[in-house]
RNA sequence: GCGGAUGUGGCGGAAUUGGUAGACGCGCCAGACUCAAAAUCUGGUUCCGGCAACGGAGUGGGAGUUCGAUUCUCCCCAUCCGCACCA
């Protein structure tokens, strides 16, 4: 045993052991309880950033803890391998987005194994595969059949330049974020999946999420936007009324009386119809979509209103009739695309109301103000009260007169009681190459029809063109032609493949059975689901974690899964962070050509290469923009994966930001060091022989109840996941070890075996953290077998008990003195010990005791006055 | 605007049901070893006063409940994150 750890030779020779003994290749065990943990699979970039090493330290430490307490572990990995920077590089770089892919995927692997994951890699996939996406396209497929998909007509967000359509967050002030071109607005047929069809259902059953973090709960709370109103019709009167009126939808129906007017959004039928025959409304209408999305421009956007010809009659006041909007503060995605307007109670009407000198009529009063006096100023009234200038709704609470009211308009048969969701469908259709095609044919006779089951896969070619812009498979001299599956006449095939949250939404149900001939292998699906912790970045908070909650329900109905929940448990763990740099000409500089200076408290840098000092400046997330990023392959070949692994658990809580720094990586690696100093030096053990008879020492019975006190502490923590707490302890018990070791190493046979389950016991904690490590370490000790095989430690609490407390006495809430008894002592007797003590005496002096608090095993608190 | 979180030494952060505030780590200071440095080891390190014993203050700010508040209640401030013209 040498008095060094060298991670470069202990690592690859651990990996390679548990390769051979097959530790991490998972079967169904029947008997043994499941425990499936699962890391945000990574896109294939090229190479892993730090944010990878936090994310799969965290879910390989789980993992580990977890099959050494005896659960049956999965513990897959894969690859989310279809989407757009593959087709940039092809672009950009001319190279296949295959080969660039499966490149990227074959070098992030090795880069990965080089951190000891227990994955197994038996069940890896990319999603690029067409054994995977062949599966995707049936169950595409299979929701088509039951109506979860659907084709509709849907505008996009299209760039005339690059000849593609853009996501949202691809659209720059109103720009193409790579073309620089002005977006247009176009309309496409496209498809759709029915998120809205489970919308009650992804909203309550929230609830049951027990172990989701709050936060992730509310978001999407949000996202899925429950509200309840009525939907009604208003009648149109006047020049060129459409005679089937007007629907709008509103949350507050009680607020009918203080209706002055009607709008409907830009893009609404009725606004659309007008336009086609009025310039002037064409030209506001046009004005609208011009005007910005961002969130100071819609802030402090004007409300502007073009005024139809056509009036809306009120549904309760005889000869009431509302002026009818077309106005820039609708949204037709939301309700109807329609609206009442009572500006008395709604801030933007208000701000409507007031520019168009419409009529402000207060109808809920709050309950100081006199309902004759009641005025509104600048602001609407949004709060409770007492209808007033409403007629039957009169004195009624708020609630009772939007009940009141929708009983009426539905009596009337004008409308009816409904609850809208800001959910929207789920557009999966993007113009792109790399993706997975959707399984469709487009006849000219038979409108889009399925592709056979028997026909799949429908297979991407490989032999494309990137040298123009748009989607190459448009542009492919034969792929698209095919025959017409009903009617046997030329057809084309649709070019638009899946989005790539479609290929996330699945992956980890497919992971149950990576290789099954159906898209999931129901027997091992229903063994191993649902994910019992799901870990990733909270930036798929919403979309990625909700689009699964909708396929899991889709894939039931489809008869594919038998469960509602992908994920019982989910955890979100923070950034990694560094310091920035930037040269004197303000250019950032990567930290690897920084020197960092320390004199006393201030800190400077220089740069390596020229020599000239560089400004620090915020702690950022690591970006390769602002180049702070540090490379986790050189971080493993200095200094080894245990060492990275241990920093990435130590000091931050996992769920917040942890902050990369030199100094702490350096902190791990000499740990790491010191423990192998305290394996090597104090670690053995020695033969009882005939000493058998000795007792143990009182400090060794002091390290013994320290041992189990932190077996169960730490047990505690990382079931919590509270890492830095886990490591915290760890550096406690290694401290204590470190310091009564020696004195119990050769006392005698009892002590020492004291002192060598306690470092035995050292190992086996930190086995999670620094795999290779504690592996090293539990040969080095003769321990025979794996420390991946064994049992978790157990405390027991016949050795963790302790006999003496020490509690403090107070006076007045101070802390005065201590006093240390034994643990049963009578409540009396700890009261006559404290006042007995010569310093509480002193503090008391002549004064009277008024109350003196006991609280066993804690406190002592004497009041005097 | 709405929703959520956070605020504790020089820094990251600990503190069962209210019960010794600052565990553990980093940094810093002093010392040992060394020709020297690195590494390692030992001790100290919330702030103010004091040689010390000890005293006083102290968990963003202010009030309150309590024998006792980082923890509970109310008000305020700051920072961060998410959503956002959602009728």
């Amino acid at each position: 045993m040498t008095n060094r750890y060298n991670p470069k030779e202990s690592e690859p020779k651990w990996q390679q052991a548990w390769l051979e003994n097959e530790c991490f290749t998972t079967t169904k065990a029947p008997g043994k309880p499941k425990y499936y943990v699962l890391e945000m699979f990574p896109y294939p970039s090229g190479r892993i950033h730090m944010g990878h090493v936090r994310n799969y330290t965290i879910g390989d430490v789980i993992a580990r803890y977890k099959k050494a307490k005896g659960f049956n572990v999965l513990h897959p990995m894969g690859w989310d391998a279809f989407g757009m920077p593959a087709e940039n590089a092809a672009m950009e770089r001319n190279v296949h987005p295959a080969e660039w892919t499966y490149a990227n995927i074959d070098a992030m692997r090795s880069q990965l194994k080089l951190m000891g994951l227990s994955f197994d890699w038996d069940r890896e996939f990319a999603t690029c595969d067409v054994t995977y996406y062949r599966h995707q396209q049936e169950l595409f497929l299979d929701f088509l059949d039951k109506g979860l998909a659907y084709r509709k007509e849907a505008s996009v967000n299209w760039d005339p330049v690059d000849q593609t359509v853009l996501a949202n967050e691809q659209v720059i002030d109103g720009k193409g974020w790579r073309s620089g071109a002005p977006v247009e607005k176009k309309k496409l047929s496209q498809w759709f999946f029915k998120t809205t069809a489970y919308a009650d259902d992804l909203l309550e059953s929230l609830q049951t999420l027990e172990r989701w973090p709050e936060k992730v709960r509310i978001m999407q709370a949000n996202w899925i936007g429950r509200s309840e109103g009525l939907k009604m019709t208003f009648q149109l009167v006047g020049e060129g009324a459409p005679e089937d009126g007007l629907g709008i939808y509103t949350t507050r129906p009680d607020t009918l009386f203080g209706a002055s007017f009607c709008a409907v959004a830009p893009d609404h039928p009725i606004a659309e119809s007008w336009t086609a025959k009025n310039r002037e409304a064409a030209e506001f209408v046009e004005r609208c979509r011009r005007s910005g999305t961002s969130a100071e421009e819609i802030e402090t956007a004007e409300k502007l209103g073009f005024r139809l010809p056509f009036s809306a009659k009120h549904p309760f006041i005889e000869g009431k009739e509302l002026p009818v909007f077309i106005a820039n503060f609708i949204l037709m995605e939301y309700g109807t695309g329609a609206i009442f307007g009572c500006p008395a109670h709604d801030q933007r009407d208000l701000d409507f109301a007031r520019k168009y000198g419409l009529d402000v009529t207060p109808v809920v009063v709050p309950e100081q103000e006199d309902p004759v006096t009641f005025e509104i100023g600048a602001e609407a009234y949004v709060g409770d009260g007492k209808l007033a200038n409403s007629d039957f709704l009169n004195g009624l609470e708020v609630e009772a007169a939007k009940d009141l009211a929708i009983r009426k308009i539905e009596e009337r048969g004008e409308g009816t009681r409904t609850v809208n969701f800001k959910l929207r469908d789920w557009g999966v259709s993007r113009q792109r190459y790399w993706g997975c095609p959707i399984p469709i044919i487009q006849c000219d006779t038979c409108g889009p029809v399925p592709v056979p089951k028997a026909d799949l896969p429908v297979e991407l070619p490989s032999d494309i063109d990137f040298s123009e812009p748009g989607n190459p498979l448009d542009r492919h001299p034969t792929w698209r032609n095919v025959k017409c599956p009903k009617c046997g006449r030329p057809a084309r095939r649709e070019t638009d493949t899946l989005d790539t949250f479609v290929d996330s939404s699945w992956y980890f149900a497919r992971f149950c059975d990576s290789h099954a001939k159906t898209p999931v292998n129901t027997t091992d699906t229903d063994y191993w689901l649902p994910v019992d912790q799901y870990i990733g970045g909270i930036e798929h908070a919403i979309l990625h974690l909700l689009y699964s909650r909708f396929f899991v329900r889709a894939m039931k109905d489809t008869g594919h899964l038998s469960l509602k929940e992908p994920f019982a448990g989910l955890f979100t763990q923070g950034m990694v962070t560094h310091e920035t740099y930037t040269d004197e000409h303000g250019k950032a500089v990567l930290p690897d050509l920084v020197r960092i200076e320390t004199q006393g408290e201030s800190r400077s840098g220089i740069h390596v290469e020229t020599g000239k000092p560089v400004s620090i400046g915020a702690t950022e997330k690591m970006s390769k923009s602002k180049k702070n990023v540090v490379n986790p392959e050189e971080i493993i070949k200095q200094y080894g994966a245990d060492t990275a692994r241990w920093f990435m658990l130590s000091d931050s809580p996992p769920e917040r930001d942890v902050e990369w720094t030199d100094a702490g990586i350096d902190g791990a690696w000499k740990f790491v060091q010191r423990l192998w100093t305290i394996v090597h030096e104090l670690g053995a053990r020695v033969d009882p022989g005939d000493t058998q008879k000795a007792e143990p020492s009182k400090e060794a019975i002091g390290l013994r109840q320290l041992t189990h006190r932190s077996i169960a502490s730490i047990t505690e923590a990382i079931e919590t996941f509270r890492f830095n707490l886990a490591v915290a302890q760890i550096y406690e018990l290694s401290n204590t070890i470190r310091k009564s070791g020696p004195a119990l190493k050769d006392a005698n046979a009892a002590d020492n075996e004291i002192l060598a389950d306690a470092v035995k016991a050292l190992v086996q904690l930190v086995a999670p953290m620094m795999p290779h490590f504690a592996e090293e370490a539990w040969s080095n000790l003769g321990y025979t077998g794996l420390v991946v095989d064994q049992p978790w430690p157990e405390a027991k609490s016949e050795y963790s008990e302790i006999a003496n407390v020490t509690m403090p006495i107070q006076v007045n809430g101070k802390r005065r003195a201590e006093l240390s008894v034994p643990k049963d002592v009578p409540q009396a007797e700890i009261e006559k010990l404290a006042l007995a003590n010569d310093r509480i005496q002193e503090m008391i002096g002549d004064k009277a005791i008024k109350k003196v608090i006991v609280v066993p095993q804690r406190i002592v608190n004497i009041v005097v006055g």
